[in-house]
DNA sequence: TAGCTAATCACCCAGACGGGTGATATAGAT
DNA sequence: ATCTATATCACCCGTCTGGGTGATTAGCTA
């Protein structure tokens, strides 16, 4: 039986190399579509329905999470791999949390990638050991964080959201509406949550572990 | 003839579909190394003597622009060719004052990048028409004196990297061994050179632009 | 009703930060 | 030989930040 595959990645040349790579395993997977773009992803999902997406983040348009997200909606029965060059943990998260059938590398062995998409027709996860432990680490991350201590309120995330912005406390004040004090009591309260020592260390916090929207594309 | 290629990205999936898409044209070309980080395409160089390199720009331990720099310096006749995703008009003129031989984005066809490589022994620059547009562009600003984009020096990337995990200046001073008037400074250039306003505005930037190892992963 | 939490704000104060100016030394490029 | 960039440091000064303490209001819950 044959896999029918989507690739969606803004590098011609990868998509090229990876089609051409695959050729070299005509037997069991098939590239049926290309998609340059997040939203091309998304018509071509609908269009197409392959068996498998192999998808990446960055991408203009739409990135790859949101298309990802869209696809999940219309075609659930369709399984995405995220691959990417991404080690960003909020990204591992967030497609994760998506229900995704696999978060892999571009730093990536082409006979892995095979055996790793094949096993996806098994039920397995397509998921490298390294991945896999980066993702029980970050999950138990958000066990412990929400241990009821160190979860942050919503004006709590109002502030840190500015912060990570490089907000002052006065801009914050003006924003949310709420005298200079105010903020710096957040402000407080959140460092004391967090146990970090000011608001630097708050904003890189905040920026790693993707607790705000920076729309990084 | 064949053409001797070494091939330096990061990605082993991009490098491995690369050679599956150049054994389709075995007649011309044929790589012969591969180099998963900067260093290693410095080593390879020095050791297969290749005729071109096609050079990824993000790398591990040396990027694509200080291997360059080294292999120019010992091996001048080999020809490198940059090929990134990066459109950061800074690497393009960078990578130009080295001497490449090229500088290619991977949103390119396979048909075409043979057709640049090929060209190259004909003495042609392996650019699009687009790249070189950007170029001369690029050129008239260093010519009109705008200096577009300041690059940060070498101290500058290090308080960059101290701020960005929330060190304070007296911290950052104690780690490298210079007074906090200094960091002080450095601070200064740096928030002056990006146009920022305070230092968790420089934090954010540089997490979000990658300027440093952040990531464990 | 009493107790808890979230959200709001005030005051104090030491220390950190940011902006400005100016200076010195070294190395590379012209 | 001169110019420029880099890296280093100093001083001043006003503002911002962070830490501590304390207080009020609204809403929910036991």
């Amino acid at each position: 039986m044959t896999l029918n595959i989507l690739i969606a990645d803004d590098h011609k040349l990868f998509r090229q190399g990876l089609i051409s790579l695959m050729r070299t395993r005509g037997d069991f997977v098939k590239v049926v579509g290309e998609a340059a773009t997040g939203l091309e992803a998304i018509q071509l999902a609908e269009e197409l329905c392959p068996d498998i997406i192999l998808m990446d983040i960055y991408m203009p348009e739409r990135n790859g999470i949101e298309a990802t997200r869209e696809i999940r909606k219309n075609n659930p029965e369709i399984a995405i791999v995220i691959l990417t060059s991404s080690e960003s943990d909020k990204h591992l998260k967030e497609a994760v949390n998506l229900g995704i059938s696999g978060y892999l590398l571009k730093n990536l062995d082409g006979d892995e990638l095979f055996e790793l998409i094949a096993g996806i027709e098994r039920g397995e996860a397509a998921m490298t050991r390294a991945m896999a432990a980066r993702l029980l680490k970050s999950v138990a991350n958000v066990r412990a964080g929400t241990h009821e201590e160190d979860e942050l309120t919503g004006r709590e995330l109002d502030v840190l959201r500015a912060v990570s912005r490089g907000a002052s406390n006065q801009e914050i004040a003006d924003e949310l509406v709420i005298s200079v004090n105010t903020v710096k009591t957040h402000l407080k309260n959140i460092s004391s949550k967090l146990q970090l020592d000011n608001r630097t260390q708050v904003a890189a916090y905040a920026l790693e572990k993707g607790l705000v929207d920076s729309s990084g594309g």
